[in-house]
DNA sequence: TCAATCCGTATC
DNA sequence: ATACGGATTGAC
């Protein structure tokens, strides 16, 4: 074979992130291929690497050294996975090495002895599902930019035209299409993907939806056409649900895998491998599963996208929705970035042109949702003879009384305590943002005027844009409280808790109530008879960008679980947009809205962000090694944790590709003159905003 | 004159 | 990072 291998060396060294070139000795030339690991002498010592390619000849002047050892015979990285993580580091201003410590599972040599790579005789089935999810809190968030169809290949929107035709293919649908037709652009989706197309769709459920069942016909609809598929979702409760109508979708276990952090090391590397020698075609999996192996890509799929969990708090903290949309252009397959609401970035997917919107029309998203009812938060608390809370509007009361006579289950949604404490305008609640930049305000002590989190100016003669009033408030949270005096309201009825000690799954479809922390809510078949969304100021004056958009993907979490029939009770202001979208169930309405707020204030994903923390002389010697683009604006600094600042570098997406490297050589400078103390650099981070 | 040490540089 | 080389310094 060719003499010359070239190896991706495990070296923590940003300037040293670029393939180094060594000479096959005979004896390793038959198990020396593209995707094995290796072991090298790199700069004296030892060091793990992954063989790239094999090539003629190197173009490296001095000598070569010989690679010292083939690790394993599997090829467990395969061209096109080395290729995204590729493009991830670049677009997250990261090392290749740290996105492979992501990509590819630590190996479990009994597990790859046991199953040899020529017998294929190993079910690849995965018995037992994913179990429980120990996923921390996800912190950091990603953004976007997007063009339009455009010459530079960006991956926030990439540039491919695209589209799905919806042509009348020859084939028979393989698969049910029966679920799809409520969506007009359902069918001619699934059939393009079963004609071996690539379309890019933003699908927004319905109400009540049975998505892992939408798409598990999505994947056996590539299948069938001869591709393989990728799905990805947030936690271990979402893949448990998924994996289930993946089973029944491809008929029985075997066809696909489930892949999550919380398998043990031997059975994660056994269903990676399952996935890397070919044994199974589909893999769905949580945010790790982006890079899973799959060859012959047709599809690749994210739901709910606007999940922190989506987020990756290991650097260099790529986002789901970004590495697959980078992974659907590399590939040139399918995508679907589907979630019963609708985040900034996939909306701008739609504006730009990108990706086409699979939403059911108004007429039918009216049929198949509950009845939505506001009150406001001072509004008339129950005074009725019945109600033992004085603190329960009297409308949630009904709602919940009136479901539970018809043996239904009551889901009850409260945020979760320990939000950061964030301002807003005390007369009309619209957040405090800081006339200089438009980050959020914070309140340094009750005394204390108002101080930018993102710039550091003191903001002392602040008034709201809207009213003008100059008096502020930090939201507190009453929480919790209110759904015990609602469970005391009801005494013959049962109730169930499910949040951060203990999340169920499932509930009984009989009268019962059931308290949820966001995220957590239980489903119940046949659905809840009434959902209540309480204490919603607390999560809408969350110091968050994404706080309106979080909020309704909360809500309509919740609210899709609620039958047709029932009522969903909101406590909020109904002047609110974020209120109204809930009204009418219409997540693509605010996530235009929001696009257009962020476009305004210069946000992610219309802008490109990078933050920078450390010691300060760490991050103003980075700031200074680096050759920001023409434009770039710095903010900052600002105080956080142990002594450390923030700055803040906000650039137009033209310069994203740009900022990023710039950054990148910054550290690499840095690292080369042994400069140690860290700083660390996120791109369009979601948890400053 | 030689060795111990300090920088600077490259790592296939 | 870590290893090497060439210059620098200090002591015999």
């Amino acid at each position: 074979m060719l003499p010359v291998a070239r190896i991706c060396v495990d070296v923590p060294l940003p300037h040293l992130d670029r393939p180094f070139d060594y000479l096959v000795p005979t004896a390793l030339d038959a198990a020396a291929v593209p995707g094995v690991r290796v072991k090298v002498r790199f700069a004296g010592q030892l060091a793990d690497g992954f063989l790239l390619e094999r090539v003629a000849e190197s173009e490296h002047g001095g000598r070569l050294q010989f690679l010292d050892k083939v690790v394993s015979p599997e090829p467990v990285l395969r061209p096109e996975v080395a290729a995204l993580a590729r493009e991830v580091a670049d677009r997250y201003a990261g090392t290749m090495s740290d996105v492979l410590r992501l990509a590819v599972p630590p190996r479990h040599a009994a597990t790859e002895k046991r199953s040899p790579a020529d017998s294929p005789s190993a079910p690849a089935a995965d018995e037992g599902s994913p179990d429980e999810g120990s996923q921390g809190e996800g912190s950091p968030d990603e953004g976007s930019q997007g063009e339009a169809p455009s010459g530079e290949a960006s991956p926030d929107v990439p540039s491919s035209a695209a589209a799905p035709s919806a042509g009348f293919p020859p084939a028979v649908p393989p698969v049910s299409e029966a679920g799809w037709r409520r969506y007009p652009a359902g069918v001619a989706l699934l059939r393009a993907l079963g004609d071996g197309r690539r379309p890019h769709a933003v699908w927004t459920a319905l109400p009540g939806e049975d998505w892992p069942a939408r798409l598990a016909e999505a994947a056996a609809s590539t299948l069938a056409g001869g591709r393989g598929a990728l799905i990805v979702v947030a936690d271990a409760r979402d893949l448990d649900r998924l994996d289930a109508a993946m089973a029944e979708a491809l008929g029985g276990t075997g066809a696909h895998v489930a892949l999550s952090a919380a398998l043990g090391p031997a059975e994660r590397y056994r269903r990676f491998l399952a996935a890397a020698r070919g044994h199974v075609k589909v893999v769905i999996g949580t945010r790790a599963a982006c890079f899973a192996p799959v060859a012959d890509l047709g599809l690749v799929a994210v739901w709910d996208d606007g999940d922190d969990l989506h987020a990756e708090p290991r650097a260099p903290y790529p986002h789901a929705r970004q590495v697959l949309l980078a992974r659907a252009e590399q590939a040139g397959c399918g995508i679907i970035v589907g979630g019963f609401a609708r985040t900034a970035e996939a909306q701008q997917l739609v504006e730009a042109g990108w990706a086409i919107e699979v939403a059911a029309g108004r007429d039918v998203v009216r049929r198949h949702m509950p009845q939505v009812v506001t009150v406001g938060e001072d509004d008339q608390m129950a005074r009725d003879p019945g109600a033992v809370s004085a603190r329960l509007p009297t409308a949630a009361w009904r709602a919940a009384r009136d479901a539970l006579l018809r043996d239904a289950p009551v889901l009850i949604q409260v945020p979760r305590r320990g939000y950061i404490p964030s301002v807003a305008c005390a007369e009309c609640h619209t957040p405090a943002r800081c006339p200089n930049c438009s980050g959020p305000l914070a309140l340094p002590s009750a005394t204390a005027p108002p101080l930018c989190r993102w710039c550091g100016r003191v903001a002392a003669a602040y008034a709201c844009p809207e009213c003008r009033s100059r008096r502020l408030r930090a939201s507190v949270v009453g929480a919790r409280r209110t759904a015990e005096e609602l469970a005391r309201a009801f005494p013959d009825t049962p109730v169930r808790t499910s949040g951060r000690d203990g999340v169920l799954a499932t509930v009984p479809g009989e009268a019962s109530i059931v308290v949820s922390t966001p995220g957590a809510e239980p489903v119940a078949p046949g659905g809840y008879g009434a959902v209540l969304l309480l204490d919603t100021w607390a999560l809408l004056t969350r110091a968050d960008l994404r706080g309106t958009e979080e909020a309704l993907r909360r809500w309509l979490t919740a609210a899709a679980l609620c039958r047709h029939t029932g009522t969903v009770v909101v406590v909020a202001d109904a002047s609110l947009a974020v209120v109204q979208a809930l009204v009418r169930f219409d997540p693509g309405w605010l996530a235009a809205r929001e696009l257009a707020d962020r476009r305004e204030l210069g946000f992610p994903p219309v802008v490109r962000m990078a933050s920078l923390t450390g010691a300060p002389a760490a991050v103003a010697d980075l700031l200074a090694a680096a050759k920001l683009p023409p434009g770039a604006e710095v903010l900052g600094p600002v105080p956080a944790a142990d002594g450390q600042e923030r700055m803040l570098v906000r650039t137009g997406r033209s310069g994203g590709r740009a900022l990023t490297l710039a950054l990148r050589s910054a550290a690499g400078l840095r690292s080369a003159r042994k400069a140690t103390d860290p700083v660390r650099v996120q791109v369009d981070p979601l948890d400053l905003l």
